[in-house]
DNA sequence: CACAAAATGATATGTTGTATCATTTAAGAC
DNA sequence: GTCTTAAATGATACAACATATCATTTTGTG
């Protein structure tokens, strides 16, 4: 487990070479959403950065940090959640997400699915007329821990 | 294509078969989005309804039916926006629904993917300690008229 | 018909997200 | 350093989506 410092070291060089800052709140944000390990709506971010830093970031700063870092593919968007995380590949440059939400505790996996599948997917897609915006699959789950207590 | 009324009879016969009712606010409801061939959301439903029969029915009652008739696996909620579209397999009570839909113009396509495709899938969700909820997938694309236009 | 259960309506409010304009902050020129 | 300007952030208002709660109406059954 990489020390979230270190991290986030990783993601201002990366907007460094991108041109971009990573300003104090957008640390902040990612920083949250880093060391959450779930997925987070922007209003839990509102509070949870009044909570860590006493000071507050009104919701509409949240969405535009939260714009930005997914502009930087240093977040995801979960539009079957309406929550953010952040991404698992910061350090990697990998690109490919899929993730798995639980539906009951709201954890959350970002998981690489054998290529060939998604390649498969991509041929299914292609034959409907459609083509695939983005590669970013999401799928409503149940994680083994809540399906134990389920039971 | 299906006349819309035998669609509904086919609904009302699969509804009695399980001791629930298709009354009539939800034969409009779901008439409504059996003829739109694109998703909608609860409001515009709202809107067509009235538009359509002259008589309201209320978000709440809209909201209420759209459950209903999503538990009788006549509709099914799209998650990634927000919307319902009526079951493209109504009248043969298929059961694993893919859904492309295009970010322009909001066309949905209900496609069947190949159940190997599915199976890889479930096997990668699997090693991942999660279970797959539904198998319902739904893809952000755009359809293939969007991008000539956006060219 | 009378009763109970199911369906629908009314009202209020919660949650997520955006539009608009004002203010503050930071980077580069001089 | 300070001036200028562009980027970032804040404040306010509001739109869209959704649910909680309680009241009323409709429907099936004895």
């Amino acid at each position: 487990m990489k020390d979230i410092d270190q991290i986030i070291n990783h993601a201002e060089e990366h907007c460094r070479r991108h041109g971009s800052r990573l300003t104090s709140k957008r640390k902040r944000v990612l920083a949250a959403l880093i060391s959450s390990h779930k997925a987070l709506s922007a209003y839990e971010l509102v509070d949870i950065c009044k909570a860590t830093y006493g000071e507050a970031i009104p919701p509409t700063s949240i969405y535009r940090i939260l714009d930005f870092l997914e502009h930087e593919k240093l977040v995801h968007k979960l539009k079957l959640a309406n929550k953010y995380v952040a991404c698992a590949h910061i350090s990697c440059d990998q690109q490919l997400p899929q993730f798995l939400i639980c539906g009951s505790c709201s954890e959350v996996k970002e998981i690489s699915i054998n290529p060939d599948t998604i390649e498969d997917l991509q041929t299914s897609v292609h034959e409907a007329g459609f083509r695939l915006n983005s590669p970013q699959i999401e799928m409503n789950c149940l994680c083994d821990n809540c399906s134990v207590s389920a039971t």
